[in-house]
DNA sequence: CGATGGATTGAACTGGTTCAAGTGGAGTGG
DNA sequence: CCACTCCACTTGAACCAGTTCAATCCATCG
């Protein structure tokens, strides 16, 4: 099996890394990226890309680094360059909800109006371009296409988040985690482009979990379950070979 | 306890009624709204307003009736004149998620792409006025103002989808019940000011579960439990009184 | 009045959780 | 290079919150 495109180094958080000034507002030629991801350099034109890069500054963060805490102000939106991202929302007593994964790419940020409705955290290294969200917000008088696209954008979400509904509300266990491998199988497709029934999971169990409305043990006995089925062949923790991914979006769909 | 703004009428389904024409594109002066709920008038003038009502055609539901149906051509958007709404979306086995409830003043059908991505049934009677989605969604450009309040609607959306994947993933039956009324009481604020402690719950005991991610019986139970901690009164199965919502607020928030 | 269908209640059951004990792989340091 | 530590992951076994199945209740309607 090939590399991972994902660092799953062990080491503990460390300060966020100031990059250089670059060329990569909205993930123009973010590296890593398949042409087929969901980007904004295809409503603007060179120079107005240009005008676009000033307002971006580019950082990176180690994995476990907190990138924007829940009902923080809301001034930044953020385009993932590369690594992997998820966004969670929490109860006072620690339960965890992820509503997310994102990848190179993937924007976030920008469905919040004042203050951050989630929280959003490195779950590998990641390289992050930010921008001003008020800026961006006025720039689309100037640029109608960009507030389409953005627009766009959250619908695509808001739909897949009711997906997620369905899953969390109305699925099984073995169900949620066919949903799970069937969505990473095509994220996965998006970012880097080999076999495309192998799929890389940068996240640990307890992410998993907490996405899916389980527990890491439930999560564990399911992959389990899914190898002795041969569905499945796991290479480690984090990497999985679909064996029938037919089969598998069939169970992920309760038929 | 005073009348009830919805109709429960047990009646079985009847053909949808065309209204005649009338003056009520997005909810400029629906009945038994308050002025409170999210509307579109405020962004358009009175001219543009009649330009707007040439383009809608009103009409009626009885309760149980389709609205539109997952999968179906996304023709038209939707908004709520009078009445209760449900959307959902289904497994094959037929296991139903349902993913929100509508009242007077919402509006639904804009966040799809080609296709509804949920089934919109009418719970009460309902009033509903319907738009040409491609045309509304040329106006934007017209009309700035409306392209963006619709997606500042489609934003307040998401981050309420982002709370309900909490509770779906996360929360007791407990909890997501009182979630439930909490929610039903903002809700219930918005479309007629009574005693605000006093809840219309239009939708039968099915919808809650499949909105809670329940079963009947559990949603059943938790109602009787309430009620036997002193937190809420019943006045048959669709009309609460909470006795003390700081109390069900905190349980839903699992404090 | 009986029929119908939603709502409630009871009792048995179970999928997923909880608690507890291993296992294994990566990093550390001697 | 090996031994040790750490921590994420896996596995096992007991438990329980919520489901399932089965009455029963009750309001509405023809």
């Amino acid at each position: 099996m090939s590399i991972s495109p994902y660092s799953y180094s062990g080491s503990k958080p460390k300060a966020s890394i100031r990059l250089a000034a670059n060329s990569c507002p909205f993930n123009t030629a973010c590296e890593g990226c398949s042409s087929r991801h969901i980007s904004l350099c295809n409503v603007l034109d060179s120079n107005d890309l240009k005008s676009f890069s000033k307002l971006s500054t580019d950082f990176q963060k180690a994995a476990k680094q907190i990138i924007c805490a829940e009902d923080e102000k809301a001034e930044h939106i953020y385009n993932i360059r590369s690594g992997a991202v998820r966004l969670s929302k929490m109860l006072s007593d620690g339960r965890r909800q992820i509503t997310g994964f994102l990848f190179a790419g993937d924007f976030f940020g920008l469905s919040c109006k004042d203050k951050y409705s989630f929280t959003a955290e490195a779950i590998t290294e990641v390289k992050i371009c930010r921008f001003n969200r008020t800026k961006i917000i006025e720039s689309f008088q100037d640029y109608p296409r960009l507030g389409e696209r953005v627009f766009d954008m959250t619908r695509t979400e808001l739909n897949s988040t009711h997906d997620q509904m369905l899953l969390l509300g109305r699925k099984t266990a073995k169900e949620k985690l066919c949903s799970f491998l069937i969505i990473m199988k095509e994220k996965s497709g998006r970012i880097n482009v080999r076999d495309e029934n192998e799929v890389d999971i940068p996240m640990s169990r307890s992410d998993i979990a907490d996405y899916l409305g389980l527990t890491v043990e439930t999560v564990s006995r399911q992959f389990t379950n899914l190898h002795k089925l041969g569905l499945i062949e796991l290479d480690g923790a984090h990497r999985v070979f679909l064996k029938n991914s037919k089969a598998l979006l069939a169970l992920a769909e309760g038929e």
